[in-house]
DNA sequence: CCTGTCATTTGACCTGTGTCAACCTTTACA
DNA sequence: TGTAAAGGTTGACACAGGTCAAATGACAGG
């Protein structure tokens, strides 16, 4: 199991914006997507060694993008399809009267920017929540490649369409669920997210701050921090600051069951 | 102007399931994307004429959904994107407690069905909330299709891109706005698209319930009539049974802008 | 190590929306 | 045509979550 960044202890990972190890670095300018760690996560998905070979060829940029830095803003033309490396964001859409929110948070191995395809602009901003490392795959290229390589073209449909299902569940839950079925679904998604990269289940850093969990929820920062309260006095998990514990697993699973009783 | 079927005086209208003129029914049978008064919304746009008539190959099957009918269940295996010739449909996603949300409305020459492509088996339900009449297009072969069609392509991918960034914006509505605001948002869509469509930006029949509204927009059904009756207060609207008369857009519109002033 | 800023927690109170109930209108169907 | 069921409106009241305020803790930068 390789060792998360953001499972150090507390104390230790306060501090989000730690510069990655110098391996880690190096090895980011030779990794192509063939021997990307990310591969079963990521676009390549399924593809032959040839085939992604040629997804290679097109993915000529890979840059860094610090800690509170946009790798894009609405509004900006739209070029590239991006596949987190590594790090952590958040995308958010900004109302012309400053209200703003947080649409989603990715992490590595996922793919940002296909809000920009329908306008070619973008049309909301991401946002870097830690130091992270980003492939630029340029869109029109990549288009070109699946037209010739149906498992890519396949996995990318796939991809904008669990990126539509997955708005619908926050659709939900933004519509139908009470503030603690929201918290648990989050730590949930996420504590599931991690879990697939091969880090704990239970263990991770919290990369956003509880605005833009809020934000994310629907709900104000003082909610969030309320919810985690009650949840740490009840045991199901364990807070402070980023540093969050997932004590009970199934505890958190039964309060979005918790309806079912009075249905 | 193409006369709306949902244009009629109120009474006339009030009943959803007339079925359709005869001359029209006979259109249907007849009909392909190359002379469907709807291609300049649908799949089609853009397409040259010999790449239209390659489409309307893959279209073999249009089909009738009554009134309250399923055009695809969530659970069921995916086979086919639906493109909506005439009609309105509902999509929703049902939690396990019996709780349900309405994820969007769907009218003429919008597409159906992408919720299916992540897992090849629906994520939603899609029913017809008025008699309707539905292009079923075999995915695979749409796939092969935009493989060997660009223009195509690019289409397809602008619409499911449009997609996300209309659930973007269903999130911030759900998150961030008040009742009015909701309430006013909901009515300007439906205004828009109306007049995208050729019929009247402020007379248009609801083909849902207040409830399917309040469901879509995260409110109770009690709620929904409430904003109606206040905004019929304020000579925003007229509004009677499934009757909507917008009088005044403009006021709508600053509606949404109200909270400019507290910021 | 000190200091200002930002993030978080907690309490007290308020308000917008939900809940429950009654009643009315329209529609579907026998 | 009558009747039951479904959809819609309105009022009274409750409560979940927001607002405002104060205090504390963490961290960046000098």
């Amino acid at each position: 199991m390789p060792s998360d960044k953001a499972l150090k202890t507390p104390r230790a990972t306060a501090t989000n914006n730690t510069p990655a190890p110098k391996e880690f670095s190096l090895a980011v300018i030779k990794t192509a997507c063939s021997n990307c760690n990310l591969r079963e996560l990521c676009l390549p998905l399924g593809l032959a060694d040839d085939e992604m070979e040629r997804l290679d060829e097109l993915i000529s940029v890979r840059k860094r993008v610090r800690r509170g830095d946009s790798l894009y803003r609405a509004g900006q033309a739209f070029e590239y399809i991006y596949a987190i490396r590594s790090g952590f964001f958040k995308t958010d859409v900004l109302l012309e009267d400053g209200r703003d929110q947080v649409t989603g948070f990715q992490m590595a191995g996922e793919l940002l920017g296909m809000d920009g395809i329908s306008t070619e602009f973008h049309a909301c901003n991401a946002v870097a929540l830690e130091d992270s490392e980003v492939c630029h795959i340029p869109f029109f290229r990549l288009e070109k490649l699946s037209r010739e390589i149906q498992t890519l073209q396949r996995h990318f449909h796939q991809v904008m369409s669990r990126e539509i299902v997955r708005d619908h569940g926050v659709m939900v839950l933004l519509g139908k669920m009470c503030v603690e079925e929201r918290i648990a679904a989050f730590l949930l998604n996420l504590s599931q997210r991690f879990t697939a990269r091969g880090f704990s289940p239970a263990e991770f850093n919290l990369r956003m701050t509880r605005e833009e969990i809020g934000s994310y929820l629907g709900l104000k920062l003082e909610t969030v921090s309320r919810a985690f309260s009650r949840f740490q006095e009840e045991k199901l998990i364990s807070v402070q600051q980023k540093y969050m514990h997932i004590l009970d697993i199934d505890g958190l699973k039964q309060i979005m069951n918790r309806h079912n009783q009075s249905a």
